[in-house]
DNA sequence: ACTTAGAAACATACCAGATGGTATCTTTCA
DNA sequence: TGAAAGATACCATCTGGTATGTTTCTAAGT
C-alpha cells in the first residue's frame, strides 16, 4: 500500500510553506537551486503536491516575486500612515523601509535582486516603481526626495553585498534630513 | 570522415567570442539560458570547443564577471586620468562611469545584476568595490561623496529597469555638483 | 446526526528532453 | 613531432511536467 501520506490537510501553509522555502533556497543557492523537487521537499510536500498549488515552475517564481512586492507594499503604507506630514512622506516611508530590508541580514534584499535578474519580473518591479512615485507626485517629486530614494536604493546595493557604507550615520541623518525638508530645497 | 572543422584555428578570438555570447545570451534571456551548448553554439564552436577553453560551465561565469569587473575597473581608472583634480576625483569617475553603463541600452547593467544574483560573485563584487573605496580614502571620503556614489548607484538600478528618474538632469547637474565641491560640504 | 458524492489536497510513477561533463578522435599550429 | 584547438560521440543525472492514484475535507441530502 506502501507509506501513503497521513498527515492532515492544511493548504493554506503548505502554500505559505512553498513560497517560504521557494524564497530561501534563492537567497542561499541562488535562484538556479530553485527546482521544483528542492523545494517541494523542504516544504515536506512531493513534486505533485507542488504543482497542485501552482501549476508550473514558472508559476510558482512568479508567485514568490508577487508576494514580496506586496509584502514591501503593505510595509511600506503602513509606514505611511504613521507619518502626519504631507510632504515627502512616501520618500520617508521608502527610505526607512529600504533600510529595513536590508537590516535582517538581507534575505529580503537578496531576494529582490533575484527578482531584477530575471527580464519579466524587471518589468513587473519597473511597472510598480513607476506607479509608486506616479502616485505620489504631488507630495514627492522633488529633486531632493529623489535623491533621497535613489541614495536609499544605492544603500540598500552595499547592504546586499555586506559593502560598508563610510560614515553611515551622518549619512542617513543627512537623508532624513532632506527628507523632512530641513534641508533648503533644490 | 565527417564534415570536420576546416576553420583556420584563433584561439584568441574564439575565446573572446565565448565570453562575449554568454554575456549576450545572459543579458537577453538571463543567466538561466547560459548552458555550455548555447553559448558554444553560438560562437561558432561545439561544447567540446567550449570545455578546451573552460573546464567547466562555471569557470566561464567566472570568467565572465570578472571581464566585466576589469572592464569597468579600465573604464574607473581612464576617466580618472583624465581628471586633474584630486579631491573627489574616483567619485566623478564613477558616477559618469557608472551612468555610462546604464547608457547604452543596459546590456552590462543587465549582466551586473546578475553577478549580484549569485553569492560568490556577489562577495567578488563586494570586495572590489571596498578595495575601490579604501584605496581612495583619502579624496572620496566626505558624506557628500559617498551620497553621490550610492544615488549613482540608485540611478544605475533605475536605468536597469527602464524607470524614468524624475527631473533626472537637473538631478544629474546636482550630483556633479556636489562631486565637484561646488556645493557646501556637509 | 449520519451518510455520501465530489472536489480538494496530496502522493506515486513515469517520461521526454536537456544538461554538464568525459573520453576520444582529428586537424592545425609552432 | 608534439602540443594546442576543436570535433564527435556518449552518458549519467536532473529537470519540469503529465497521468493517475489515494486520502482527506466539505457540503448537500436526508
Amino acid at each position: 500500500m506502501g507509506t501513503a501520506h497521513h498527515r492532515r490537510k492544511r493548504p493554506a501553509e503548505i502554500r505559505r510553506a512553498l513560497l517560504d522555502n521557494a524564497m530561501q533556497i534563492a537567497v542561499d543557492q541562488g535562484l538556479g537551486a530553485v527546482t521544483v523537487q528542492a523545494v517541494a521537499a523542504a516544504s515536506g510536500v512531493t513534486k505533485g503536491g507542488l504543482l497542485h498549488h501552482f501549476p508550473s515552475k514558472q508559476a510558482l517564481i512568479d508567485a514568490v516575486f508577487l508576494d514580496l512586492l506586496d509584502r514591501f507594499s503593505e510595509d511600506l503604507e503602513e509606514r505611511m500612515r504613521d507619518d502626519p506630514v504631507a510632504p515627502g512622506r512616501m520618500t520617508r516611508a521608502y527610505l526607512s523601509s529600504v533600510l529595513d530590508l536590508g537590516a535582517d541580514g538581507g534575505p529580503t534584499a537578496a531576494l529582490s535582486i533575484l527578482m531584477l535578474a530575471d527580464a519579466p519580473l524587471r518589468q513587473r518591479w519597473a511597472d510598480w516603481t513607476e506607479a509608486l512615485v506616479s502616485r505620489h507626485r504631488a507630495t514627492d517629486d522633488s529633486v531632493d526626495l529623489t535623491l533621497v530614494r535613489l541614495a536609499a536604493d544605492g544603500i540598500w546595493l552595499s547592504d546586499l553585498g555586506a559593502v560598508p557604507v563610510p560614515q553611515r550615520e551622518k549619512l542617513l541623518a543627512r537623508l532624513q534630513s532632506m527628507a523632512s525638508g530641513t534641508h533648503e530645497g533644490g
